[in-house]
DNA sequence: CGGGTGGTTGACGCTAGTCAAGTAGCGTGG
DNA sequence: CCACGCTACTTGACTAGCGTCAACCACCCG
């Protein structure tokens, strides 16, 4: 049953390219599929109070980790791809954690149990989870290095360059991609000001350097230079290159 | 002979307190001591160029994971206690990691190999490493949260609620500790400026909340104004009590 | 006891946040 | 299918918090 559901979820995917990246992705965590419940969120819904004996794997779409450090402040101190694990357990115990996609996502939720039934009898998988989560912390790593040491256009330009690097789609001379998040989703991301991030975006898009369409679409016009904006491009594509095919093969 | 030299490093503890902590933080590794070359650095010492091919286990002290994201910007992204383990090659692609202890703290150098040997062939020391990376995880997340959400004030506040949870010894009504930081490495793992941080240390002394005796001696004489300066105290109060005990059980 | 490094403190400037007004994309209903 | 309205986004003017720079101080070493 989950199975079909998944087949039909694929069939629904925007586009190839993305179908056969996420695909990949969940290979070897397909064993698991067997055994979860599938969710789907719609565009920017929460899956909020995540059940404690659940383990959440993100199986499409970009999925944020946010909570709610103070009343109206937000911060989303992770973003979530295809194959991420989640145990809400092992979370930091902030307030208000949640699960957030602002485009349409998938998850598949499993119980702790039936997830270390499955996970103990096939040191593959246990393997391929291991790995998942230093991946998540590297990337964590990698984010708190950009929040402590970047202004305000590296911040955005190294949001860019994350989400060309794992999202992108050449197209003639540029790089194409739909934004995973809004403008305030961005700036809870990168902790700036909606404001501010709107600003630099205009900034980008007047030196040419990247086109807008619509309030989702992005085309990189010039990615050499946009990589130029930010001191930590070369490490961010490198994570974020090697943090995708690493699993497949 | 690595239990020797790690014998005498617990006779040579500072106080009685903190040996028996990092004790029970080692005890279900031990079995990993026995494979381990003995690594000891001095005040303010780096380990740079982290050779690949080797794991490390913090067995005593506080050691800082930095970087150099551009020239003259140093940013030290987590906080590592006893216990904890790095793995080189699954750190994010960060330009000049290293890891860095202001005050004098020891490792255990373990090839790869004799690690994954050790650990595949005793299940409970393999959940022993997989709960560490998860809580080291944990950590990290709440630092985002921390470094995103916080003003200058804030920060200094739970950096000392997390130093004080940690280290703090109970002595009449204060609660005493060594910092693990000087201000400078403070400021690098706050993402602020030393200046500032030595203006809000002023400022939480003038007000009567700490008191400081040498560069890095510190009583907090008022626990509970000092957690209220902070909206993440609390959460920084579990993470630090519950990550520890979680693994002595 | 003196030099040096690390820490403290003040004055000033810049970056990014705040507030407010205006615009445009997108979904809804006619 | 088009018009309308809501909300997200944009953009400008202003402000505040923190970084920068410079001078001074104090701890710690020899």
């Amino acid at each position: 049953m989950s199975m079909m559901a998944y087949n039909s979820a694929l069939r629904s995917g925007e586009r190839a390219g993305e179908r056969v990246r996420a695909d990949a992705e969940l290979m070897p965590l397909m064993r698991l599929q067997g055994r979860a419940q599938f969710v789907r969120l719609g565009s920017c819904c929460a899956l909020a109070s995540l059940g404690s004996g659940f383990v959440y794997v993100v199986a499409k779409g970009v999925v944020g980790i946010e909570c709610a450090v103070a009343s109206g402040v937000r911060v989303i101190t992770a973003l979530l791809y295809p194959g991420d694990v989640v145990v809400p357990e092992l979370q930091a115990p902030l307030p208000g954690l949640a699960l957030r996609s602002q485009r349409s996502a998938e998850f598949w939720k499993i119980t702790t149990t039936a997830f270390a039934e499955e996970s103990t009898s096939d040191n593959q998988l246990w393997q391929t989870i291991f790995l998942r989560l230093n991946a998540q912390n590297a990337r964590q790593q990698m984010h708190v290095a950009a929040m402590s040491a970047l202004n305000s256009e590296e911040k955005v330009a190294a949001f860019l360059v994350e989400s060309g690097t794992r999202l992108g789609i050449p197209s003639g001379r540029s790089i194409s991609f739909e934004l995973p998040l809004s403008r305030y989703s961005i700036a809870d991301y990168l902790s700036l000001n909606a404001d501010t991030v709107s600003r630099t975006f205009s900034a980008l898009a007047a030196a040419k350097i990247i086109e807008r369409r619509g309030r989702f679409h992005i085309s990189v016009r010039d990615w050499s230079a946009l990589a130029a904006k930010c001191p930590l491009s070369e490490a961010i594509i490198r994570l974020h290159e090697a943090g995708k095919p690493a699993l497949t093969r």
